[in-house]
DNA sequence: AGCTTCGAAGCACAGATGTGCTGCCACGCA
DNA sequence: TGCGTGGCAGCACATCTGTGCTTCGAAGCT
């Protein structure tokens, strides 16, 4: 091997300059001038790690998506697990915001969708085991419906934090999943 | 005046192929060219009634954004009014499904996101009637907290709906849905 | 009939994009 | 010392996009 390079770090950094380009200005400004721009190349190193430009765009996506269902995983608490899928702070913003623009996209792009729907499975999993273990003699039906209920509505708090932020903060967020989470069991499901 | 034409039904027609490339290819596709052709016209006649590009893009949103809204508005029910806002059947779906694309541009494109805002201002004001209603002896600030949380569990499930309906059928939507309006005032908001 | 006016259609051009392909250059092994 | 291989840069081309401008056609009023 001639000259020494840690690809997989500039995978990394190629990734980051995504994300910048989609938080600030949205996925139809990720092309491959603009990528390389972002990161200091030219379009011909991008193309040196990424093939195509789909193949830039899945890789981003898994990125994204492996970095916020850590997250989720890391947590123990279930409100805690909750408050990582919210754009409390300015890394989880831009996370979620890149999250959120390639899983709309990923409505559209069959390249994209396994991703999205596999990064999906991994955060209900563990809100799943999360609900289980505050409702342990629940059925299954009512115990998905119950994840569902929690997910939901985080997932809405950020898509309104995202795309309303001046009129949701942070501590109205917080509000809202506390409050939230604490209607876990309170109700029938019909 | 020459030729007797219905600017507006045509407009209206043209708004309907933004919606149904949308819904099929997504926003990206949202071109001139493209919206020509699934309204069977050619670029100059689409640019008769939408001088730019841009102009096409917000006036689309409008009439989406304003046909939602409409149909909230008409429901006297929380419940009701909140199923206004997912993908139940066929028509709801398209609507939700292009809004929902609008709206995340609508956060990188300043021509958006006025509509954007004032489209959820129409609704969460609904909803916000609502939950008067329903809790008349409220504090204001609970009561925005109480909305959001209706508002954004809805919301969610509608996205989960759109990018992974596979596993969210109409009867879960549904379930949820009443599940949590059953929640309302149940636990204190901190 | 003749003219005006609007709806529709169609160029033409500049800019951007994805991708195939070629050139360059430094490093490390022979 | 020579040289080949991996990393990088860039060109070239076809395609697509928005938009300015021109052309055509048909209807209705005078």
């Amino acid at each position: 091997m001639p000259r020494f390079v840690d690809a997989a770090a500039r995978r990394r950094e190629i990734v980051e300059a995504v994300k910048r380009i989609v938080a600030a200005d949205g996925l139809a400004r990720v092309s491959l001038r603009e990528v390389a721009a972002e990161a200091g190349l030219v379009v011909g190193s991008v193309r040196h790690y990424f093939d195509t430009a789909e193949e830039l765009r899945v890789h981003a996506l898994e990125a994204v998506a492996d970095d916020v269902a850590g997250r989720v995983e890391a947590e123990a608490d279930l409100v805690a697990q909750l408050c990582q899928l919210l754009p409390l702070d300015e890394a989880r913003a831009v996370d979620l915001c890149v999250l959120t623009a390639f899983r709309l996209a990923a409505r559209t792009d069959a390249a994209l969708l396994p991703v999205a729907d596999a990064a999906h499975a991994r955060v209900a999993a563990v809100v799943g085991r999360s609900v289980r273990a505050a409702l342990p003699d629940v059925e299954p039906h009512e115990l998905v419906a119950e994840a569902e209920r929690l997910l939901a509505t985080v997932e809405g708090l950020a898509l309104h934090a995202l795309v309303h932020g001046r009129w949701l903060d942070a501590d109205l967020c917080l509000a809202v999943v506390v409050a939230q989470a604490a209607t876990l069991g309170r109700v029938p499901i019909s």
